[in-house]
DNA sequence: ACAATTCGGTTGTTTTTACAACAGAAAGGA
DNA sequence: TCCTTTCTGTTGTAAAAACAACCGAATTGT
């Protein structure tokens, strides 16, 4: 576990917490280390969590099927960033997502009563994390609100409008790289695929934007 | 103040504190109150917050309205509900949406910075509601997952079924009341008011629910 | 009680989406 | 390299939603 340290390190939950004291804590917080091949889950529907998890390698999907099998990707976790936060508290219920690798992924897991009970012992840096959590928490919460905003739109041209043009603000430029492909893009935008593309390349035409895989640039 | 005390008692953010310290917290917390008449915003979109706030009397909308003057409800919030918390941390930004009486309403604001960093003085519950906070908004991020999964339906009916048959869990009952008028309704859902109106009776005229005003009876 | 406003339902038209089926390109594996 | 699978774009059709316009009922304010 120790590999992972300095991407830890650069954690929004670890963020002013040095390499020593986050080697301190992981014995302190019980982390657990475990691997996902691509493909794998590494959470399902219906589990009880009490832990908050972090992923340090590979790329994860929030996302859930219904009944007919239409996919709703909730949200991407990449490297440094939590999840499984809102459902360990005690009376959180049972996950109502898969939480899917989508590449080799690597993941800690931090037992959440250790975080929120602030140990007598040596981590001063206790106090911290626990901020840090909630900064993390918060920043969580907005980014599902963002995503409301581009589910609130009534067609599929406004709503691709809407999440590309708030992904060009917050890469900080015209030309961006979605952590998507084709389908994935339509399932999380809850649109059907063949009408997205048709729509893409529609836009592409009217000189809206230009785009080669998963590169878009806005004009 | 006093008199919302009782009020305070009981949300999430004071669970596990008796009056007496929640009295002595008002002060160690700068809480500050303030009333608005139905209709008048309590923060607007572009705001810059640094506070956590409670509602103790009426009802809130959490909403936006783009450019076009569509409306989306995002959130309502009840008496003993915390919010504007994910906007509350050094780096949020902006508030994005707007916060808006839908009845005369009172609202307590407390600054975040003295939730999170625990005083060395008397409050000995202060460490309660930073687990407290933790707790609630873990449980305001399922909400937020959670209409994402209505509004990722495809139809306006399966949105309808959807949000409804939550509702009715929620309530522990198959006669629910809705905190929306059909307008409201349709804004947060995110679909068309008519089209909407349209679609519950014939949900209605096939038997699969009955519905007056805003009380909602699934069959 | 009366006038004005809000609210909910209805209908017809236009626009948009979902769905299905297919084909070429690209990627990945043996 | 060849074969297989995945990915993306394209087209046509059927279904659904948005939009607009309207009406009667209910509600609100005076």
């Amino acid at each position: 576990m120790k590999k992972y340290i300095p991407i830890l390190r650069r954690t929004k939950l670890f963020a002013g917490v040095g390499e020593g004291e986050i080697s301190a804590m992981l014995g302190c917080l019980q982390a657990k280390q475990d691997s996902y091949k691509k493909g794998e889950y590494v959470f399902r529907q219906g589990e009880y969590l009490n832990n908050i998890t972090v992923l340090v390698e590979g790329s994860l999907h929030i996302q859930r099927d219904d009944y007919w099998g239409n996919r709703s990707i909730i949200n991407v976790i990449g490297i440094g960033e939590m999840f499984g936060e809102a459902y360990a508290a005690p009376d959180s219920g049972a996950l109502l997502n898969d939480v899917v690798a989508v590449e080799d992924s690597t993941v800690i897991f931090f037992d959440v009563k250790r975080i929120l009970t602030v140990c007598s012992s040596a981590c001063k840096f206790h106090s911290i994390v626990v901020q840090n959590l909630f900064f993390a928490m918060s920043e969580k919460n907005r980014k599902l609100v963002q995503k409301l905003g581009h589910m609130s739109k009534r067609s599929t041209r406004e709503k691709l409008i809407s999440y590309l043009s708030e992904e060009a603000k917050r890469q900080n430029s015209g030309t961006i790289t979605i952590p998507f492909n084709r389908q994935q893009l339509a399932d999380f935008l809850s649109v059907d695929r063949s009408a997205m593309s048709n729509e893409l390349c529609k836009m592409r035409d009217e000189g809206l934007l230009m785009f080669e895989k998963n590169k878009f640039t806005l004009l």
